[in-house]
DNA sequence: CTCGATTTAGTCGCGCACAACTTAATCGAG
DNA sequence: CTCGATTAAGTTGTGCGCGACTAAATCGAG
């Protein structure tokens, strides 16, 4: 198969590098599901998490600037891993807009089960460390080069 | 900021490869919708409408093996496409089973106001030929390995 | 030829994802 | 101090995306 670059006016699916993008994270994600399914979490939550687990708390403003989700998506979710009992959801004190969202008991313990979860996906991914790093390099650039004048 | 590699059990968010993958797709896709909101399409009937462009007609089961997309998911939108006019769908005379869809007219014209898309999209990527070619190189790797034994 | 297995679309339910909007709290120019 | 502008979170509506399931048509071993 000939490959085109991204400077022509290609209509050919396979052309194109945003398909292969959107092919791959939903098949990495596919490959995320039964892991998460142990810890009861969607991939969405999961990233909420590892947030958490990072710095203890964030407010819905910091997980969206964090996971680039809008509220109108995170609140939902939130509402859903509070039900789960794995966070907290306060108004804070000094400012009233702002919801802390904190992980619970529960939520920090899932920390212990989550730990086997990029290994066996870092190794189902089956890339050298040289690929993972250049993937990850050309993904940030794009994506900085795309949001740039969005 | 110090990446570790795939290897490794890092949960932080920026460590991981996935996420890179996630946001990227996320943030193109986001490129994409005032081109396509010009079309009226959305991204997903986007890429139907390319894989139509470039044969005519394909059965339901053949898109899904071009987009990867379960017939839960394009049962609907073939139906909201057709619902636009811009594609037919009919039982296949000698299988039953299977529904052909094709462009309509309309569908087909489509294409000449579509030319302009994968042009913009390619610029405001930014990346260099070589870029692109890694990138897609690398994603196609991924999705390959990732679906191997999934 | 027959009938259980397979194949193809489709429906349903749930959870994102995002635009457009609302509500409430805070900010800040005058 | 005040009040219009801004900010934070949440609601609503639409369209994916997929698992679980269903219905109907076809296949194929015996």
């Amino acid at each position: 198969m000939v490959d085109r670059t991204a400077d022509d006016g290609s209509l050919l699916l396979q052309d194109q590098l945003c398909f292969a993008l959107y092919a791959a994270s939903r098949s990495v994600i596919a490959r995320y599901r039964p892991l998460l399914d142990e810890l009861e979490l969607t991939y969405p939550q999961y990233l909420v998490m590892l947030v958490l687990w990072e710095q203890q708390t964030a407010s819905v403003r910091e997980l969206g600037a964090a996971l680039q989700l809008e509220s109108s998506t995170l609140s939902p979710l939130l509402k859903r891993l509070e039900a789960g009992g794995l966070i907290h959801r306060q108004r804070r004190a000094d400012d009233e807009r702002s919801v802390s969202i904190t992980l619970s008991e529960a939520g920090a313990e899932l920390r212990e089960k989550a730990r086997a979860v990029p290994l066996a996906i870092g190794e189902a991914m089956g890339l050298t460390p040289e690929q993972d790093a250049t993937a990850k390099h050309l993904l940030r650039l794009l994506t900085a080069n795309v949001n740039r004048t969005a």
